[in-house]
DNA sequence: CAGTATCCAGCTAGATACTG
DNA sequence: CAGTATCTAGCTGGATACTG
């Protein structure tokens, strides 16, 4: 009855099988591919569905073409964002559309599961820029007690 | 009054100054230091808090000696490890205790700020226990696809 | 125990040129 | 438009040896 149980019974099963601090496991190779700037950057865009970008609200999947996307990620390559659009589309993250018109259309929009992973993953990009002012000032801190 | 509005407000203002999305901001910086396979092991480490690694409870900051942190963290090399805590420290994440003992003993243990970034990031490390399976699935559904 | 120092293989990722 | 292909500089990170 209880879906709350099923799912916590479900994450203890799971992590008795799986355990990212093991070097062998499967799962820290996913943790280290998840691990990624662009991985962040990608999700954070397809899943920020327009203006709502309350972290507390789990956005709508916002399909976006290809060059949609290397405009918003400023500063990444073609190769990294193709490399990281054909890694995501391959663990099921996210979805390759292409539309045969001339020139040919390319979407690319989250799945559930990607969609569940950018549930986690945008709380990273917030954390990073709610905390930039935190983290600088314990560097400037940090380097001059060092130079003394 | 409203505690909420205020955060609201807070995070909204500090999106307006910082976005991670822009190649020169120090936020995409910071975002790429922390979207690290190692940061995300040791604040794991560093915050489990014991037995009860409920995600969705956060744990106790727990100390943990060097040599206790590279057992766990299999597969991590000194070096890693090393330029990881040093730059946790730098950022005011964790702090580094020596207790001139002899030989010397060293701890490492969060600091608020370092248990905030854990609260955020171990479920990252949870998602990817928790779906490793389905991931795993769609590789070979999609190398298959591909191979046809 | 908890590092530092050094070397180097290999991967990453940027730049560039080209294409259906 | 949305890539692929190629080359390469340089950074990452592992291995190894040494130290207070």
């Amino acid at each position: 009855m209880g879906t709350t149980e099923d799912k916590l019974a479900e994450r203890a099963r799971q992590r008795r099988e799986y355990d990212a601090f093991l070097a062998q496991c499967p799962s820290r190779q996913l943790l280290d591919r998840i691990s990624d700037k662009w991985v962040a950057l990608v999700l954070a865009a397809l899943g920020s569905g327009g203006p709502h970008a309350d972290p507390d609200v789990v956005g709508e999947p916002t399909p976006m073409r290809y060059s949609e996307l290397a405009r918003r990620l400023s500063g990444v390559s073609q190769k990294m964002l193709t490399q990281t659009l054909r890694h995501l589309e391959r663990d099921g993250l996210l979805t390759r559309t292409v539309e045969p018109t001339v020139p040919v259309t390319v979407t690319y929009e989250l799945t559930d599961l990607g969609l569940s992973l950018h549930g986690v993953m945008r709380h990273l990009k917030t954390w990073a820029e709610a905390h930039m002012d935190e983290v600088a000032a314990h560097r400037v801190e940090h380097d001059a007690a060092v130079a003394v």
